[in-house]
RNA sequence: GGUCCUGUAGCCGAGUGGUUAGGCAAAGCUCUGCAAAAGCUUCUACACCGGUUCGAAUCCGGUCGGGACCUCCA
């Protein structure tokens, strides 16, 4: 049982073992708080937050590290001029930390709705203003950056004839030479690919801090630089973000730590692939991305429907992280059936108990349960295929419907089997994959339940079938259904 | 132009050189006052052309299509 994990450093899957035996440190490049967070980085946070709670499964102390950037973006493709925060505060006419505070909460609170765990640790890019200088200072020291007119630019060319600066995405730099358009406006740079440490600020600049240098404001990669180190260290485990900020942000990080360090910040490079609409990337840029909020109430002219945070969860789940996932109305529905299905054999599962007599055990079955059981851990060992222990798990759902109509004995199954079954449905579903029960919880609604169900019952025996299907219809018109189990009960459910 | 990914049944999607992934939809049957749910069964696909192999959707080469990155984006 050992974990392999893709890196991307090596474009292949390596066996996984953390620097210091036991833990782990994670760093994931989190959002750019000038806009409202789309479906597309909501991917992203959902795959490295089942990375974190498989993890911390695996008994790993985890620090997972994710941060907030909330200056030192720049608009545009030149290393002047405003930070998307300055520009938005100006046209708005607020303070930047106005514009990030609010999206700084929405994002919190869609993260919450998504059910994913708070990070250990969510740093701020403002909040480490100091520590980038001090990279910015040592790299400069070292020779790999220069100073122009208050700007810090880092030497591409230098440093690629130590290092290779493309080792990421497995790029030449004569290719990425010729690969890069000519630029207005960049004068004052010695190479096409240098990149900004630090940048001067206009008087007029809303956000803008004291160095060496004078007034100015941090470029957007050394912010990483600068506090996965502060919290982790010079080397960790695992930095992560999505696929897009591999060959820009994460190669610059890397050559940052180089220069700074000389060490290489982590052993594993993960990136989550896109979220497309209609096979093209969801995008910010685009404008083609929907809202978290725009799916949740279904308000969006592309949207059939409202769709659940756990079913937008499940769906995310039901393929692997490295693949494209191409969101469309159908594929959604069928994922709200197809969660329906699974958590009601969940819900069923938990009730059920082993006969005393334990007599009629089906090695067959037993073995087959085991088997699917035990298949969870070693899928999720192999860079955590969720699509393939989903799979394994809704071929245990005809099991465990089957015990429930006693269609096959609730003995035919051994208690330490069916233990097993229970504690990693549990595990997996809740404390894994962090889906959660979307039926309220709600005690008055369930005493209301109760009682429409017991005067369906009496209605039924009577065979008053007008009220009995009344109830039974008017429930459903405001979605809740009722089913009828065998034997006389009734179950109900919030669709 | 460069780097890389990808093309799987009606739809979404796993995937290994030889074994039905799975979900949704559809059809039939069972159960049921009816319905729903559930169970059983059916639908057996891997862009195209070559090659390697006893055997390839899976490896190699080519062709065509789609996409990402190389410029802000998870």
């Amino acid at each position: 049982m050992s974990l392999k994990i893709y890196n991307t450093l090596s474009r292949e899957k390596e066996l996984f073992t953390p620097l210091t035996p036991d833990h782990v440190g994670m760093y994931v490049c989190g959002p750019t708080v000038y806009s409202d967070v789309h479906l597309g980085n909501c991917r992203t946070f959902i795959s490295f937050d089942i990375i974190y709670r498989y993890l911390v499964y695996l008994g790993y102390k985890v620090r997972y590290v994710r941060n907030i950037t909330d200056a030192g973006h720049l608009e545009g493709d030149r290393d002047e001029g405003d930070d998307k925060f300055s520009k938005l505060a100006r046209l708005q006419k607020v303070e930047p930390m106005e514009i990030v505070q609010k999206y700084t909460l929405g994002f919190r609170h869609v993260m919450q709705l998504l059910n994913n765990l708070p990070p250990s640790i969510e740093p701020t890019a403002t909040g480490h203003i100091a520590e980038q200088i001090e990279i910015a200072k040592q790299i400069l020291n070292n020779g790999y950056a220069y100073e122009v007119n208050g700007t810090i630019y880092f030497d591409v060319e230098k440093y690629n004839k130590e290092q290779s600066y493309g080792i990421l995405t497995n790029r030449k730099m004569n290719d990425l030479l010729e690969g890069t358009r000519e630029l207005g406006g960049q004068d004052e740079k010695r190479g096409r690919l240098d990149f900004a440490l630090w940048i001067k600020a206009k008087p007029e600049h809303l956000m803008q801090w004291p160095s060496p240098w004078g007034m100015g404001f941090p470029g957007w990669h050394i912010e990483c630089s600068a506090m996965s180190e502060k919290y982790l260290g010079k080397k960790f485990d695992i930095h992560g973000g999505g696929m897009d900020l591999a060959a820009t942000h994460h190669t610059n990080e890397i050559a940052q730590s180089q220069a700074c360090y000389h060490t290489s910040p982590a052993n594993f490079w993960m990136h989550t692939n896109m979220l497309t609409v209609n096979g093209t990337r969801m995008s910010k840029s685009l404008g083609n991305g929907f809202l978290p909020e725009e799916l949740f109430t279904g308000n969006h002219p592309l949207l059939d429907k409202a769709y659940a945070p756990m079913t937008v969860r499940f769906f995310m789940l039901q393929t692997h992280y490295r693949s494209t996932l191409d969101f469309s109305n159908e594929a959604l529905q069928a994922s709200e059936k197809g969660l329906k299905r699974l958590w009601d054999a969940y819900e069923v599962l938990k009730q059920l108990a082993v006969g005393s007599e334990q007599l009629a055990i089906d090695a067959e079955l037993d073995a087959k349960v085991n088997k699917l059981v035990n298949e969870f851990d070693e899928f999720m060992n192999d860079d955590f295929n969720t699509a393939k222990v989903l799979g394994s798990m809704f071929e245990l759902v005809p099991v465990i419907n089957s015990i429930k109509d006693g269609l096959i004995k609730a003995d035919a199954m051994s208690a330490s089997t069916l233990a097993l079954l229970q504690q990693k449905f549990k595990a997996y579903l809740e404390d894994i994959f962090g889906l959660q029960n979307s039926a309220a919880n709600n005690d008055t609604l369930n005493g209301v339940m109760d009682l429409l169900i017991e005067i369906r019952k009496e209605s039924k025996t009577k065979r008053d079938f007008a009220t009995s299907d009344k109830i039974r219809n008017q429930l459903a018109t405001i979605g809740i259904n009722l089913k009828d189990e065998k034997g006389g009960e009734m179950s109900w459910g919030i669709n």
